[in-house]
Order: C-alpha cells, then structure tokens, then sequence
DNA sequence: CGTTTTTGACCCGCGC
DNA sequence: GCGCGGGTCAAAAACG
C-alpha cells in the first residue's frame, strides 16, 4: 500500500541537477486486488448463509423466493429482509473501503508532497557569484514574495517566484554571510517555458524587412 | 488598471 | 506549551 520509497536525501544543496521521477501513487493491480478480494468475501458469506438457511427450510433459494412471494409470505418476507441486510451490509463493507482506498491515497499524496518540501522539490541549484549588485538579469522574469534576515548575517535574504503562470520555479538571493562581495542565488524547480528573452528564428525571417529575407526572396525571383 | 514590491502576519517543524 | 528560524501569504502601496 505504501508506494513511497523514502530516499531523504540529507544533503539540502544540490550542485548537480538532480531528477526524481516518482512512481505513481497506487496500482492498479492493488485496486483490482481490493476490489476483487471485498467481492470474493461477499460471495462467500452470501453462500455459506444460504446453505444456512435452505437447511432450516425448504429447499427455496433467494432468488426464488424473491421472485415468488405469494404462497409462502412469511418465509419470503424473512428471505427478502435477509437479503435486503446483506445488501446493507455489503454497500457499507464497499463504501467503507473506498472511504479507506481514497483516505490512503490522500495520504501518500500529502506525504510525498511533505517529502518533496523537505528535500527541495525536484532540484536545486545553487551559484556563488561576486557581485556589487544582487539583481542580475537571467533572462527570466522573477516577482519578489518574501524578505527574511538570515541568522548571524547582517543581509537579508529575497524570495522570488518566477512570474509566469504555472510555472513554480524560486530562487532566493542572499549575499554570503563571510565574504559580503559574494552573492549565493539558489535555484528551485524547472521552468515550464522558454526564457522569455529567447528571441526565435521564426520571427526573426518573418519580418519582411530582414535582409535574409530580402536575399533569399531576389534568389528566389531570380532563379525562377 | 495590471503588475510588482513591501512588509507584517502567519504557518510549520524542531528543540527545549 | 513556547520560542526560534526558515518559508510563504496577502493586503496595501508603489510603479508604469
Ligand atoms: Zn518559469
């Protein structure tokens, strides 16, 4: 039932970009297991209690009774409420292991979420760089989300988040505690998108003005 | 008006 | 429980 494997890894800073790839949360072999093995202990209960009970009366069955009910009334009327019990009975047995099935795998869901918090997500990655200025241009555009003094350090640390929807990439930047000409960026996470200061090739030859694209269309004329 | 910064509040884990 | 340290939220302010 337990599908983390719980591999902490103690070290906090990852220089090398590190990839997890998570097995997924539950198999489907463990649900059919489930569900075949709660469908295997009703069938049985339904079959021992009816040999039960075709012993003490005639040799009516449930289905039978249930389908004559006019000769034999009070017989019939006990089979259908035995019957009716055991539906009861097995429709709380189920929702009571779905209750259980989904309970669990919200579990593991919140666990390995904890897991991913503690161990730093997917990856990080951490640069030292001498810096006068802390705000460099990397190419991706960060929205600042939190200050925080670090412990035995006069600088402060800055929280960013990539500004781009969906994507849950941080950094944090912080000037290093011995060497205050040194800025420490630690990366977190892997963009969803291109760095927006990519400039593609597309657009670069569909602009009429371009001179390759001058070129290439006199080629082109004069060849024909 | 949309986006970003500021900044105190808040949350959570941990040690005592 | 309580304080501490790290991390995040969110309301207001600032910016363009
Ligand atoms: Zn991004």
């Amino acid at each position: 039932m337990d599908c983390l494997d719980e591999d902490p890894n103690p070290n906090p800073i990852h220089f090398v970009e590190k990839y997890i790839v998570d097995p997924p949360p539950m198999d489907f072999d463990e649900l059919s297991n489930y569900l075949m093995l709660d469908e295997y202990d009703f069938s049985r209960d339904h079959q021992d209690s009816s040999s039960s009970q075709s012993v003490g009366s005639s040799s009516q069955n449930f289905a039978g009774g249930a389908g004559s009910g006019g000769s034999n009334g009070g017989a019939a009327s006990r089979n259908n409420m035995q019957v009716m019990i055991y539906i009861y009975i097995y429709q709380y047995l189920i929702s009571l292991l779905l209750f259980f099935f989904i309970w669990d795998i919200r579990n593991v869901e919140v666990r390995r979420n904890k897991l991913n918090k503690v161990e730093g997500g997917n990856h990080r990655v951490a640069f030292r760089t001498k810096s006068e200025l802390e705000v460099m241009d990397d190419g991706f555009k960060w929205r600042k989300y939190g200050k925080k003094t670090v412990k035995n350090s006069p600088n402060p640390r800055n929280y960013y988040k990539c500004s781009n929807g969906g994507c849950n990439v941080k950094k944090r930047v912080e000037r290093d505690r011995d060497d205050a000409s040194y800025v420490i960026t630690t990366y977190e996470g892997v963009h969803n998108h291109e760095s927006p200061s990519v400039v593609y090739y597309n657009q670069m030859h569909a602009d009429p003005n371009n001179i390759w694209t001058l070129r290439a269309s006199s080629q082109s004329s004069a060849s024909s």
